[in-house]
DNA sequence: CCTTAAAAGTCAATATATAAAATATCAATA
DNA sequence: TATTGATATTTTATATATTGACTTTTAAGG
């Protein structure tokens, strides 16, 4: 047996925060499978879905960052590999050229469209048992969990 | 404005598990930045944890992959690393030469002594507002999350 | 024994995360 | 106008994650 000579002696707050990493990391596992039979990793998807839900299909690499609650210098990598596969294309703000705007592509959207079944059904597999009650109410603390600590951060 | 261009479409069920998901990466920032100020990263932090919590201070690679759901892989390096800057000593099972066991050293466990109240401030940060009875609740509905996506993977 | 399959771990290649420093542009103002 | 300070992004260096291939050892069958 694997666990045999383990004994967890986390405190019970940091047992249920690791229980949110480790769910969070096997629902990003879960998910990434889906998401690399269309070349796209999980990150990359995330940014594909920021700019399908901004107007014109565009974003600026700030308001992305401050969406996804990811620093800056991660997106300029994964911006360059989804243009790389024509997923976005990069472009220079003239109004403003320190602004780099990234915009999907026709290949990106349907790309998107093409995922979306299979990554609902991955989604309402993880959350199978959970009443609508239950997800309201799981959704209110992950909230909270959150707002505390990017107060914490 | 940032968001101003920007409506999320987002499933709730998607919204859910993405809620998670960044729940579980901003805790993770705002531990680091304490481990990292004792040169431990935070998946170099739950390995001395698992090591730390087995019987003699030793595990197998293969348990601490198992407990952490982690590929194998990843560990090699991580032990590597912790081992040049004496947090783990590595070295070969005698019954077993395929195995290789990970055994945390003295300075491990200070160094673990030393993380200790201020990892627990910050937990407890997060989850500030939070009665007991509520906590209970969150992790039990976390736990059936992690079951359903390891039983989805 | 001998062959083969499984198990444990490492290695290599690629993608990602992060901090710190560098670059370029903009805005304000003296 | 020249300078200063703030913004937006990229670059650099290191650590991590992930897949698949590979080596060594063990276990199982014939």
């Amino acid at each position: 047996m694997a666990t045999i000579n383990y004994r967890s002696d986390l405190s019970p707050d940091e047992k249920l925060l690791m229980g949110v990493v480790r769910a969070a990391e096997t629902f990003k596992r879960v998910v990434s499978s889906v998401f690399r039979k269309h070349q796209l990793s999980f990150p990359q998807y995330n940014i594909l879905r920021v700019l399908d839900a901004s107007t014109n299909g565009q974003s600026r690499v700030t308001d992305v960052c401050r969406i996804l609650l990811v620093p800056g210098a991660n997106v300029t990598g994964l911006a360059k590999r989804l243009e790389k596969n024509d997923f976005i294309i990069r472009k220079s703000d003239p109004s403003d050229e320190r602004v780099t705007i990234l915009e999907i592509t026709p290949k990106g959207k349907t790309t998107l469209k093409h995922i979306e079944k299979e990554r609902d059904y991955h989604a309402h597999a993880m959350l199978e048992g959970f009443p609508e009650e239950e997800k309201r109410d799981l959704l209110e603390k992950i909230r909270r969990l959150l707002k505390n600590s990017r107060k914490a951060a």
